[in-house]
DNA sequence: GTCTATACTGGGATAGAC
DNA sequence: GTCTATCCCAGTATAGAC
């Protein structure tokens, strides 16, 4: 049932999918969703809960420098969306679809995933690795950055995963070089 | 009508949104809409065409070096999009509830807005004055960097267009850099 | 555990009065 | 040009049979 609907809602948008499509989609009627879910609602929070969770969980800072530590969190960052192409692109479309509530916890937990990333960069700029004038905007600047891979990128085309994280890497090593 | 239906898309997401609140923000019940559009889709596909016509229209690459080309396009970039997030917005996140045929009109206007700076990171690239090792890709980068910053900037914040511009340039012009 | 059937609400769009 | 009224269809969710 998971799996039908991040596929339907990925595609169509939550609000544009109907709990008789993601139904038909998993070869079940309507109602028999109901047993495993209590609302559309829950379903939509947490394939998002789930995402981000594993998103953190994914990932530590290595305990190394912070140059090694922004090339281990690019190379992750990419490996892990282009991995989830689908969960990516719902966890930050559908954030409108959220209950207040809902929306609270996802934000809670987008927040400490940007933390990490801004960390890095404010350590590496007391280090005088980088030179970032404002380490907020720089954070938000790469993530958006890293994860619009996933709008373009598609399996088989002109370069592998790994020549286009290795090509990101050096734009962002770069643009916060000192 | 169309500013009503701007606001509310931009709010709550074409899907969820209905005729009869977009008749409601307007002031008239929902049956004098059609006196002003066939359908909901064109209200939807007028919007972002007519942005993404202004967007092309509003600027064009200055008689100059890439390096003053490509500082003049992140500036505009970044000015356009300040100035318009709601349309940004739903030019982005609703390009799924455009019918095939509106889609491929707005895709081909995004990708002509593309192509510009494609051709001046191609041209700076042969000048010397770049080291970008795949100009698509960095296109790619780049738009999501900038066009990300719709995403957290608030009017009357921490810094103020002017400094967000500088410093998003200041990262562009460090990435490309040779 | 799944089905059929249905309650209830709301959607887009149109007709015809004024 | 706008309204009221309505058509027809689809939505979420639930009840009760099997």
């Amino acid at each position: 049932m998971r799996a039908a609907a991040l596929r339907l809602f990925a595609r169509h948008g939550f609000a544009a999918v109907s709990m008789r499509q993601i139904a038909a989609e998993v070869g079940v009627q309507a109602g028999a969703l109901y047993l495993y879910t209590p609302d559309k609602q829950a379903l939509l929070f947490e394939l998002m809960r789930d995402h981000l969770e594993e998103l953190l969980a994914d990932w530590r800072a290595p305990d190394a420098a912070p140059v090694a530590q922004l090339e281990d969190f690019v190379r992750h960052h990419i490996r892990f969306h282009l991995d989830r192409p689908e969960l990516v692109f719902i966890a930050y479309m559908e954030l409108r679809n959220l209950t207040p509530e809902n929306f609270a916890v996802i934000e809670g937990l987008r927040r400490d995933y940007e933390d990490r990333l801004e960390a890095i960069l404010r350590a590496g700029q007391q280090a005088g690795d980088f030179a970032v004038p404002d380490t907020k905007l720089a954070t938000m600047a790469l993530i958006a950055m890293l994860t619009g891979v996933t709008t373009w990128y598609r399996e088989g085309g002109r370069l592998d995963r790994a020549a286009v994280a290795g090509i990101y890497w050096d734009m962002v090593r770069k643009a916060v070089a000192a």
